[in-house]
DNA sequence: ATAAAGGTAGGAAAGTTTTCGTACGAAACA
DNA sequence: TGTTTCGTACGAAAACTTTCCTACCTTTAT
C-alpha cells in the first residue's frame, strides 16, 4: 500500500531528477559529471544528495555493483503531473485553461505550438 | 532605470504574493489574516517576511500611515510570465508545446477548458 | 604487493529561509 | 491619565537545504 506522497523536491533535487528523466539510471559518477556541465558541484555533494533522495524514496538504487546505480521511484510523468497541478493550484488558482490563456499571450508560445495543439484538440473532437 | 531582477520568491514569499494578487494593497494583518485560514502564521513572521519583500523590491509600501499598506511592485501578469516560463524550461525544456500536451493528458483540464482554447485559437487564426 | 584511483558513508559546516521573542511607539479606551 | 491593544523594527533562533571534509573500502594499474 504506496502512500501518496508529498513529495516535494527541493531545486537541487529537481536538478538531479532532470538527468535521471533525461539519460534513465545512472550512477552518481554520471549525475554529477552532468551537473558539472552546467555549475561546478563536489562530486560528494551529489552522492549525499541522491542518498538524501533514496531515503525519502525519491529514488531507488541497485546495490548489487559496487557503483550504485540509482533510478527515479515514480514514473516520470505521474511526478510532472503532480508539480503541474501544484504550479496551476498556486499560480492559477486551480484552472488549466487560465494557464492555456497565459501561455497564448506568451511570445514562448510559437505558431509551430500553436497549430501542434489546433489539430490535437480537432483529433480530440472528432471522438 | 530599473533593472530586470532574478526575482525568485521563496515558497512563503509566494504565498503572501498570492493574497496580495488576490485582494491587491494589504496590511500585514490582513495578509497575515489570509494566511491563518490555511495554516497558523505568527503576526510578526508575516511582517518581517513582508519588510525582507519591501528590501528586495518584491513589494513596496505606503509608510505614511501607521498601518503600512504593501502592494506588489510589479505586474502580476509579469511576473506570472516570467515564473511560467522557468517552470516550462526546468520541466520541459523550455518547450511550452509539450506542457500543453502534458496538460491535455490531463484529467484537470475540463472539456470547457479544452473549447475555449479551441475558440481562442481559431479567433487567432483569422488574424 | 603496493600505490593510485574511484567508490560509499556519515557528520559537520555553511548557506538559506522561516519563525518568533523582545523592545518600543502610537492609538484607543476606560 | 493610565492601561490595554495594535502597530513596526530588529536580531536571534530554528528549520531546512546544500556543500564538503574525512574515513574507509574496493578495484585497477604499476
Amino acid at each position: 500500500m504506496e502512500e501518496t506522497k508529498n513529495f516535494e523536491p527541493t531545486k537541487a533535487e529537481l536538478e538531479i531528477l532532470q538527468v535521471l528523466w533525461s539519460f534513465g539510471a545512472s550512477t552518481v559518477r554520471f549525475v554529477n559529471d552532468k551537473l558539472n556541465e552546467q555549475r561546478e558541484v563536489n562530486y560528494t555533494s551529489t552522492l549525499k544528495l541522491m542518498q538524501i533522495m533514496a531515503e525519502k524514496g525519491i529514488l531507488k538504487r541497485d546495490e548489487s555493483q559496487m557503483k550504485h546505480i540509482y533510478h527515479v521511484a515514480e514514473k516520470e510523468e505521474k511526478t510532472k503531473d503532480f508539480l503541474l497541478e501544484k504550479f496551476i493550484d498556486t499560480m492559477y488558482n486551480g484552472s488549466a485553461g487560465q494557464l492555456m490563456m497565459q501561455l497564448m499571450g506568451n511570445k514562448k508560445t510559437s505558431k509551430e505550438d500553436l497549430q501542434a495543439i489546433k489539430s490535437l484538440l480537432d483529433h480530440l473532437d472528432k471522438k
